[in-house]
DNA sequence: ATCATGTTTCAAGAGTAGTTGAATCATTGA
DNA sequence: TCAATGATTCAACTACTCTTGAAACATGAT
């Protein structure tokens, strides 16, 4: 009843829990297509190098951004359908069983 | 720049980045407002009663979901609203630094 | 070439999370 | 009251994650 997509699902959420690399990737969800070099995203966030860097790592393998060396820089961006799949798994479904909806935000909105 | 929101929106996340707990989550979004027991949890996950109690207990003080004691069961449900709010932090602001749209699943789907 | 800047890699240590088995608590029915 | 079922608590151990400091690599400018 665990399915592999739960699995994988949750490795990904691993990777978002966890301040800096959540307010990384906010960062880049925001910022959009062009995305944000390593040293933009490190400069507000009071981190050394190496530590955002074992941070923007865990990203990459989780599949969350990408990364692309533009000269001396290297610019990150997020992989936006890799999160918003990860949304639809977590709340896709949501009250699918249930007679009663489960409220107005429901993502679902199957409102009478 | 880390926002103490971004502080908490990491520990609820971590709270759902393990298997049993995301498979819980999910299953008591499917299955709406009235919930399902702790029994009725467990049975399909093939997981030992002490570790499904330490799991829940993990949801429940990340504010994911309530329990309440009915009778001899005990009943579990999600809560729709930290869960919506929680998406809503990760990909709520979606693209708006950016003049390109990130895509057309885009949260904010302002499309021209 | 050399140096400064931007970024990653490596090794070591501290702290935290997850599993297990045994014991305990709560409720129901005989 | 006693036994059975549903669920939680506790203690101990293993494994993993995060941080740090030092070193290394890549690029661009002098």
């Amino acid at each position: 009843m665990i399915e592999p997509t739960d699995e994988l699902a949750a490795k990904t959420l691993a990777a978002l829990a966890h301040p800096v690399r959540l307010a990384v990737v906010r960062r880049l969800v925001e910022a959009g297509p062009p995305g944000l070099t390593a040293g933009q995203l490190g400069e507000p966030l009071d981190v050394s190098p190496n530590t955002l860097s074992f941070h923007l790592q865990k990203l990459t393998q989780a599949g969350l951004v990408t990364s692309r060396r533009e000269g001396q820089y290297i610019r990150y961006r997020a992989r936006f359908d890799e999160l918003l799949d990860l949304v639809d798994h977590l709340v896709g479904a949501c009250c699918s069983e249930s007679r009663d909806a489960c409220g107005p935000r429901c993502p679902a909105s199957r409102r009478p």
